[in-house]
DNA sequence: TAATGTTTTGACCATCTGGTCAATATCACG
DNA sequence: CGTGATATTGACCAGATGGTCAAAACATTA
């Protein structure tokens, strides 16, 4: 759980900390306390959401400052007065954002029904497209462009994790509690089954019109993962 | 197959067409002459590479003009000598690439045998997220960002297609040669499921290290789909 | 309320970038 | 070869954008 040294930091602020060298942030691991004041809560948390919404809608360039700063309702010195940079914004957003993201996929159990537990994993993935598809959009922006601000990230925490949990898999596989298929494509073929409905969103609802996405997907995904994963 | 007229069509250009109306394309149907001189060939079709590997490294708001024309060895004015605008690089390739990306789910022969045919889809797709990855980023971006220049072609000419294979779907569902499940559901899980591949390149590598995800990704699916699709 | 620390802002700057243009070089062909 | 059409380029421009800064406004607390 514990992210890239530059990925779980907050940033340098020239109010909040005391020496602020060159455009670095603090590499110091304590420093990751939340804002102090009521108002500084507040406006970072206005300009993370703010900040969502638009890297969400247009990606990293294609997202401006001022776009970002009217969107949480504030003037562009007033958003750099919390973070130093764009460059900020986006990398404190992804952090933050990981963790959740992955929490589905902590909350397997090793203990429970196999079966039943990857159904489960399954819908919470789905859920979550239904109720984050901003943060999936900001992730998929993001690695379909290469990664370029999260590739420590993928190669460190998330690996860390999905090995954790393919030798899961391959322990059930092992024992006969669920079909054996490679245990990789598993796990990938459910973040993309799941996160196809939040990402490419545009798209599923021009070709289904007026019927809710997720009002099959439930469905779709149980009967496919049942028939796939019963031995 | 007909594209939105928009789409479809070559940009006017001052030595090749007369009169050049603002920024707008022609919009007659019949001016779909490819490039006239094997210089403007070769330079054209440079310059949409190039494109096609910015456009999908940076997507369209990252990608600058000038990296183009250096990928492509030409300079800027030069390159815009062929092209009148950034977004006329940007819609013409959509617009060509269109048609192949289309292609496997047109093959879908409804004469065939229903599990073959919907096998031999996958695989197909399977194989262009292999070879031409560029080419599904670059549709990735622009879907994932709300396809802002392209969403009359999927309401129009894809929403077409998918209609039609939707229909022989429920026929084969209908006659039981294949399991009943949501058919729009089942298109969109081949998309996704392919495509994951090259979008989510990166990701896929980090986390399989050394194995190349082409080596098993073909038997995986195989094996999802006949459990799926087997009545 | 005075004094100190915190927030906010208007004005400003340097750079990047899409796009223009007139001038020049190159090509094709009679 | 010469001449008209086609290609190429250097210099340039306007607007957008990330970021700075000093001064003003606002809070907090002693």
């Amino acid at each position: 759980m514990a992210k890239r040294a530059e990925m779980t930091l907050v940033w340098a602020h020239p109010a909040w900390h005391l020496p602020r060298m060159g455009a670095e942030w603090q590499s110091d691991g304590m420093n990751i306390q939340p804002p102090r004041t009521r108002i500084q809560r507040k406006n970072t948390e206005a300009i993370l959401n703010a900040a969502l919404e638009v890297f969400s809608q247009h990606g990293f360039s294609g997202a401006t400052l001022d776009q970002i700063a009217t969107e949480a309702g504030l003037s562009k010195p007033n958003l750099l007065y919390y973070f130093p940079s764009k460059e900020a914004i986006h990398v404190t957003l992804l952090s933050q954002l990981m963790d959740t993201w992955l929490d589905p996929l902590r909350e397997m159990d090793p203990e429970g029904d196999p079966v039943e537990e990857l159904l489960g994993y399954v819908r919470r993935k789905l859920q979550m497209s239904r109720d984050m598809p901003r943060e999936s959009r900001l992730f998929a922006n993001e690695i379909v462009q290469g990664a370029p601000r999260m590739q420590e990230a993928l190669a460190t925490d998330l690996k860390e994790l999905v090995d954790e949990k393919v030798a899961l898999l391959n322990r059930w596989m092992e024992t006969g509690q669920i079909a054996r298929v490679h245990p990789h494509h598993l796990i990938f073929s459910i973040w993309s089954l799941t996160q196809h409905y939040a990402d490419f969103d545009v798209q599923v609802r021009t070709l289904m019109g007026d019927d809710d996405p997720f009002d099959a997907a439930p469905a779709f995904l149980e009967t496919l993962y049942r028939r796939l994963l019963t031995p």
